[in-house]
DNA sequence: AAACCATATAACCATATTGTTATTTGTATA
DNA sequence: TATACAAATAACAATATGGTTATATGGTTT
């Protein structure tokens, strides 16, 4: 994965009240009515927490009649433990530094 | 940990610059005037990407004469997946809202 | 069809983030 | 001691983020 996609990821985790509601995810599915009275901010500013969780896939939407339910992604979070050990390699940018004799030794 | 906390490291981690920064050492350490010119900006703005890693302990430095070196904080890195997968549970919250008779339940 | 409820979107504002250039601080060296 | 280089800090600008209220959309119910 690009640098920029993966920091998008945990642009979208970088928030407490995002992270709380993965939390509460994790116990069960909720619908946005359900969130709103736990957390002290509107219920537009919880839907676009929410929205801002489902483009970086960290959950799924279902709608259920009138509500709209959303459940964790797990296999996406484990993805981030993943790209975080494995992020792009950069030897040769370091390489390439070297031949411009960009480097610093000090010994 | 807080999620405040863990907001704050997820912001740390939250940008291309800062994941190419660490990724690049991985490799190895690295002094400030080495990284600004693998990266197209200054280098006041490179400085502060790397104390923005050290505030959030995913990098320590070490001054070797008028150079400063910068090291990866593997452990830091280690942490932040164990806390995704162990966010503070939130099962109290979702007793309250049913004893409120706020959940919604539809089938 | 009309009224109602849940959710999403629009328009807007305050603050945070990320870059810039200019300057200061710390260390080494002529 | 004066000069030079590395890195950090200050002051500032443009853009992103996260909240608000008002309104639109989707689906249910009377």
């Amino acid at each position: 994965m690009e640098f920029e996609k993966i920091a998008d990821i945990f642009k979208a985790l970088a928030d407490p009240t995002r992270l709380k509601i993965l939390s509460l995810l994790r116990t069960r599915d909720c619908c946005v009515c359900e969130l709103v009275p736990i957390f002290k901010i509107s219920q537009p500013a919880i839907s676009k927490h929410v929205s801002r969780l489902k483009t970086a896939e960290l959950v799924r939407e279902t709608r259920k009649g009138q509500w709209v339910f959303y459940s964790i992604n797990e296999k996406r979070l484990e993805e981030i433990g993943y790209a975080l050990s494995h992020l792009p390699d950069l030897t040769e940018e370091l390489r390439k530094l070297e031949q411009q004799g960009l480097t610093v030794t000090c010994e």
